[in-house]
RNA sequence: UCCUCCUUAGCUCAGUUGGUUAGAGCAUCUGACUGUUAAUCAGAGGGUCGUUGGUUCAAGUCCAACAGGGGGAGCCA
């Protein structure tokens, strides 16, 4: 019985008119004690219920208040109204759930972000979000597709692990062992992992990588998309303790190749998501232009959301080398007006945002990939370049969001990897497994990692990527 | 973790050099109106001014600590 509703996306995109239909969904407005704007989460338009005056009850009436949830059946009609070209005359209404208007946090008025944040299971039921989040969604659908229809395999890499050499970053450990001091003991007062769950110490995941590479080393090329956690005391709008990457791995590819994939990658999502999310998008870039306008003339962006996603679809993306891009920034008139809080004094130091920021945002006003690095601030598995200096990292920055992708050349040269390894302590016989993969059949291969996230808040102009993530995770939060 | 700003009604915000009974819009409730688009009109209710301590004859207002939040930085995706 429930399947015979007609979702309002449809109801509202057809043509036709003069048919019986049951629409469902959750109110939004009520006025005029006759005009319920319904909305059911398939579009962020709502559709117009026509309650006409005497026909129903004063009882039903008074519980179709703002949040409630409503079965309405009756004749789809064109709009004798402005707004809207059809609306549901109704001959039934069915209140489905009630909801208390004097408890019911949301309004039919702007609300912050900042609250809604703070009531984050509500938070779907808000024009924002329900367009941020159907966005997500064909983002995250596109991924798949991207991949799939290149041939990649889809590797569910462990989201528990016992290495804690990733090397990125600080990890959450996963234990079973009781936490009020009666966990077993070492000799030396350590605690005693041999009796936890999988006998010895284990954590979340900071990366699928290195599982990653180990099987592009069988099916070529793979990609992972899952969960990935950090336990950095990161407190800014652009890092989450809990957040999904999509990291793919691939045989036979070089640095190049490996920008190429991440740039058509990065176009094409944003290309479905065009073709496919075009009015919540519409709505998103409105959302963004309202709000450019509380800034001053100077901080605002010179291009909507909308020009921004098309131009960064069909332009290419600026390439440049690390040591370039220092040069640009030692010669810029920033840098000799001495505006940058970090000047640029030479060659080895890792660029600071504000660096990353001028780059993209006010030299080249485009997305850029930066690539070879020098080896001292990357990680010991990028692929070492002949000058001796540099590794075949590259990173691609967006404008406003900055570092969305990190990726590399993967070191495939057994002795030249142990040497870093060495060099940078990371503990060879923990990592045999990788190892094993230079032993036997290894090959040059290449992988990046994205943080979904970001990608989304790019997508949808959201300045908070705790806007862009349903239920987000970070210090001193874990609600819902 | 560091820097900085903020915290007044359910929400968004005013509140002067410290001074009598802390205001507005929206929301809510009551009534009116009835083709409205965040409906409109009239009326009503709603506050331990984040918490604790201090200065003062007197603190929403000044000071300190703590808590929560925003923005920036670092770490990175």
């Amino acid at each position: 019985m429930f399947n015979k509703r007609i979702k309002i996306k449809d109801l509202l995109a057809s043509d036709k008119a003069n048919y019986q239909a049951t629409a469902m969904g959750w109110v939004r407005t009520f006025r005029n004690n006759q005009f319920i704007a319904l909305n059911d989460g398939s579009t962020n338009n709502n559709v117009q219920i026509v309650a006409t005056l005497g026909e129903f009850d004063e009882a039903i009436l008074k519980r179709i208040t703002t949040g409630a949830c409503i079965k309405a059946t009756g004749e789809v009609i064109p709009s004798l109204g402005k707004g809207q070209k059809v609306e549901l005359k109704a001959t039934a209404i069915e209140i489905l759930g009630d909801s208390d208007s004097e408890k019911f946090p949301l309004q039919p008025k702007k609300h912050s972000l900042e609250f809604l944040r703070e009531i984050a299971h509500l938070r779907f039921r808000t024009n924002t979000f329900g367009a941020v989040f159907r966005v997500r969604h064909s983002l995250a659908f596109a991924v798949h597709k991207f991949f799939n229809d290149k041939g990649f395999v889809y590797l569910h890499t462990p989201i528990i692990t016992a290495s804690d050499a990733e090397g990125a970053g600080e990890m959450f450990k996963v234990t079973s062992l009781p936490l009020d001091g009666t966990a077993p003991k070492n000799d030396d007062g350590s605690i005693n992992f041999k009796e936890d769950f999988f006998g010895r110490s284990t954590n979340l995941t900071v990366s699928g990588q290195l599982e990653g590479e180990l099987a592009a080393m069988a099916f070529s090329d793979i990609y992972t998309f899952g969960p990935t956690f950090r336990a950095e005391n990161s407190n800014t709008t652009r890092h989450l303790a809990e957040f999904w990457m999509i990291e793919p791995e691939m045989a036979f590819y070089d640095l190049e190749d490996n920008a190429n994939l991440a740039e058509e990658f990065i176009k094409y999502i944003i290309k479905y998501s065009m073709d496919n999310n075009a009015e919540d998008l519409e709505f998103l870039a409105q959302r963004l232009a309202d709000e450019e306008k509380q800034k001053p003339q100077n901080d605002r962006s010179e291009m909507g959301l909308l020009e921004k996603l098309k131009f960064v679809v069909e332009n290419n993306f600026e390439r440049l080398t690390y040591t370039e891009a220092i040069d640009i920034l030692k010669e810029s008139n920033h840098n000799k007006k001495k505006k940058f809080q970090y000047l640029i004094e030479g060659w080895g130091t890792d660029l600071q945002s504000e660096h990353e920021r001028y780059l993209v945002e006010k030299h080249f006003k485009k997305p850029v990939i930066l690539t070879d690095y020098p080896k001292e601030i990357k990680s010991f598995y990028m692929r070492q370049n002949d000058d001796g200096k540099t590794v075949a990292a590259m990173d691609i920055l967006a404008p406003g969001i900055g570092e969305i992708v990190g990726g590399s050349q993967r070191e495939e040269r057994m002795d030249k990897l142990t040497q870093r390894m060495q060099e940078m302590n990371v503990p060879a016989d923990e990592l045999w497994w990788y190892l094993d993969t230079r032993r036997f059949g290894a090959c040059p291969h290449a992988g990046f990692g994205l943080g979904f996230e970001r990608l989304v808040q790019f997508v949808t102009g959201m300045g908070n990527i705790r806007d862009v993530i349903p239920f987000p995770r970070y210090p001193k939060s874990a609600e819902f």
